[in-house]
DNA sequence: ACTTTTTCAGAAAAATTTACAGATATGAAG
DNA sequence: CTTCATATCTGTAAATTTTTCTGAAAAAGT
């Protein structure tokens, strides 16, 4: 699908805040009503808007503790691959997994309360799965910045 | 704000979908339309919920690409990490910047088309803002799991 | 220049959100 | 255990928004 101006424009605000309404949107784009709720159809059937979700303020719910998780595998057999990675998908702590080049097989963002819930996931959670040769841990001491809008120039 | 079973299973499902309806919602958990309203006013007011957004499929935009750049700085003066923040935080293509333990200073989640859009991103966005030292790349060969979605158990 | 297709605008209908009034439950204090 | 105060609930009605529909304008292809 081809996006035009306006339809980077109007992406741009529904990353923003998605409960905008098309009047808003359309005092904001120049278009009618009409014109606005036609192009996000378009948009949200071509798959380019995926869903719509609430986001939630993590100290609001006791997962204010961030930790990046590397891990390598014992051994890449494609079995051992589909499995640990089904596994730990799994994990509601879990928030992305990622298989990425280097010395390690995969980056894991995992979110919970503190350390020590931290602790916890490691000891009874993460390296209870199959197949796990090593990991290490990158604790985050402040988040800078995190959105989830994606540009579109 | 103390949240009860209910609000809990709230947030599940509009960190899922946010555009489901309030009547939708209240099947799902047995409340009227007007409960459901209100305890979701609730939950904006009290910060719980903090945005509502569109997400957007990073292919359909030419932001397949995603990697994680640690970075250190050359000297952790208060200026420079002052500075360093709000200069890497005003990139487009970097979605998260954590400040993080470790050998490293920062981990960025930066998305960009491929790896000849990362090159020059690196060359000559990155590397041209002031007091880095060095850095080191983890590309992702596959996204294996990547939610908004905090439990809220 | 003509046809076909796409995009747009405005009005009307349908659905949803929001406000309101009163009932029910919940919790603290006596 | 009762009473008061507060919270939350339900159902209705009003306000707002979304969605449909019709036809005009614009764009693209022949």
């Amino acid at each position: 699908m081809k996006l035009d101006a306006k339809d980077k424009e109007l992406l741009g605000l529904l990353q923003d805040n998605s409960k905008k309404t098309n009047k808003e949107l359309s005092n904001k784009l120049g278009l009618s009503v009409t014109a606005v709720y036609e192009r996000i159809r378009k948009l949200e059937r071509a798959g380019v808007i995926s869903k719509y979700v609430a986001l939630v303020k993590p100290d609001k719910v006791e997962r204010a503790f961030t930790a990046f998780c590397q891990i390598k595998l014992v051994q890449h057999t494609k079995g051992n691959v589909t499995q640990f990675e089904s596994q730990v998908a799994g994990l509601s702590e879990v928030l992305e997994v990622y298989h990425v080049s280097g010395e390690y097989d995969y980056i894991l963002k995992v979110m919970v309360k503190d350390m020590e819930a931290y602790r916890y996931f490691m000891v009874n959670k993460l390296t209870a799965l199959d197949h796990i040769g090593s990991t290490q841990s990158t604790f985050v001491i402040s988040p800078v910045k995190n959105t989830t809008a994606l540009s579109t120039d």
